[in-house]
DNA sequence: CCTGAGCGT
């Protein structure tokens, strides 16, 4: 499983949308847009997990995608959190 | 209502 960074989105963007283009090139795990802590509104990037090669696929086809008049930025996110690992 | 660089509870 392969976390993949998602930024530059347009604030009218959506999960479904997203999932939805990712799920063109493999099977969306999950996906996860990241709102402002404060408004409550967009902040307009988010985080999607796939299979290791479906990220890829979709890393390289959607990096740099025109989505709203906006170029996408699409690349393997890092580690959110070194604590609390359930392992 | 509103904005634009960013790696998340």
């Amino acid at each position: 499983m392969t976390s993949i960074y998602v930024g530059n989105l347009p604030f009218t963007a959506t999960e479904e949308e997203v999932r939805d283009m990712f799920a063109v090139h493999g099977q969306v795990d999950e996906v996860r847009l990241m709102t402002d802590r404060e408004t409550g509104r967009a902040r307009g990037f988010g985080f999607v997990k796939m299979a290791a090669d479906a990220a890829q696929a979709a890393i390289r086809s959607l990096n740099g995608k025109n989505l709203g008049g906006r170029d996408l930025r699409v690349n393997e996110a890092e580690e959110r959190k070194p604590s609390a690992s359930r392992w």
